[in-house]
DNA sequence: CTGGTCCGTTTTGTGCACAATTCGTGGCGA
DNA sequence: TCGCCACGAATTGTGCACAAAACGGACCAG
């Protein structure tokens, strides 16, 4: 019997049952952080070198994020960033909004005061955006901004409904990339603490109300209206132009 | 120009692009209408010569069908139809019963009478499900019954909602095949049209109370105990016999 | 009869080569 | 100058061959 069960065979950089996983999450990761924007090629000879693996590989991740919609595949043409039309960005904001009622309704459900270990992280990961807050890193503030919402899902105990709401935060990552406006941005750190404060100590079904508008507050600083979407009508945007 | 714009070159059975959907499609049907028992290995050469098509394609359309989590893939082992845990088979009901919730809220926030479409559709629907119910035809009725819930999903306007919840309704087939009790069977169609009668004329909040309990009805005819997950206890099976 | 090891067969995993398609460029004619 | 066509380069799609691993049975020792 071998004695060694984990980390087996994983020398050479790149290799590895786990690759895969890695630059799907890597790759994953980029996108959230909009690092590549919505339409962005993603050749797959450019990504295999880049992740010193072979064409195939990067093949089999690019369906992969394909399947979670966070890339779009054309026949013959590669594979994109996806981009998210008005209409599936208000739907995958509504899906949210079903199930994180869901997990709040069975977080407030927790006796008061709420267990001391998902107290300490969720506070712990307060202090985490409040720091990239004040420190101006936008990219870890919307990665962890992300995260919190991930967290919660976590403590509410069911994973399958954790795993849906994670592809959904990606996704409505993209949407935001998508359509955001360029003035705006409340900070999301101040009402993610309100509602933990909600959560710890206020009256049965104020977390809930926060959460509802906190979610309604990130999908109304986007840009949805009808004319966002699809073709972009040439005539107005050049109609009072020289 | 090519004058042929729907169904280019498909002339091999077995081959074109929609060939992978299809058998996506076939398999996922199989499963569904539990002609695939959970843990049965779906082996690559097997799959390809029944579809008519090459390995390869065979082992991309099992990736899809275990990103979708209806088949578990084993690293050097195979495929084989997943055989969810009780736990996981507890969190797909619940995952449904959130979203479903929404669903019938949705759809019982229609002004009544329903729309003539919806109503039409919903009533064609449930004859089938009862003429299947006389037939005998289980096969046919677990699925009509399937297609029932995604019928008011797709009512509900959410295709992003709806499609999670279609990977939720296949999962639930896989729950129910893998957990049902040997004696038992309320009939879905006879609770169906109960829950329809009471969209269209019912009280508000009628119908959502039937969805609930029927959704409870679905999983109460499961049996979740402990003991059915992981190893069995076999001291305990065995307890009483000589 | 139990338990273990070895080896052939079967099945899965991976890289490579080539086919097919698209896109960009340049030439040609009106 | 504009439009069209064709050709070439680059990129994606697919089959194939081989490598790697697991399964099953035979064989053997205790």
């Amino acid at each position: 019997m071998k004695t060694v069960l984990s980390a087996p065979r994983r020398a050479v950089r790149g290799r590895g049952e786990g690759a895969e996983a890695r630059i799907v999450r890597s790759i994953g990761e980029a996108i959230a952080d909009r690092r590549l924007a919505p339409g962005t090629k993603l050749a797959e000879e450019s990504l295999a070198e880049v992740f010193g693996v072979s064409r195939e590989r990067v093949r089999k991740v690019l369906l992969l994020l394909a399947q979670r919609r966070v890339v779009t595949l054309i026949p013959n043409r590669g594979a994109f960033v996806a981009k998210p039309t008005a209409r599936e960005a208000r739907e995958v904001f509504e899906a949210r909004r079903v199930i994180e009622r869901a997990v709040v309704e069975a977080l407030d459900r927790n006796p008061r005061p709420l267990p001391d270990e998902m107290s300490a992280k969720l506070r712990a990961h307060l202090a985490r955006e409040e720091e990239a807050d004040r420190a101006g890193d936008r990219m870890s503030l919307i990665r962890l901004s992300g995260q919190f919402h991930l967290l919660l899902a976590d403590f509410a105990g069911n994973a399958t409904l954790a795993g849906i709401l994670a592809d959904l935060i990606d996704r409505s990552s993209l949407a935001i990339a998508a359509f955001e406006r360029r003035s705006s941005h409340s900070c999301s750190a101040t009402e993610h603490r309100r509602f933990v404060e909600a959560l710890e100590s206020g009256p049965p079904g104020a977390a809930m109300r926060l959460m509802m508008e906190h979610l309604d507050e990130v999908e109304r600083q986007l840009d949805l209206d009808a004319r966002s979407d699809g073709a972009v009508d040439l005539k107005s945007v050049f109609a009072d132009r020289t």
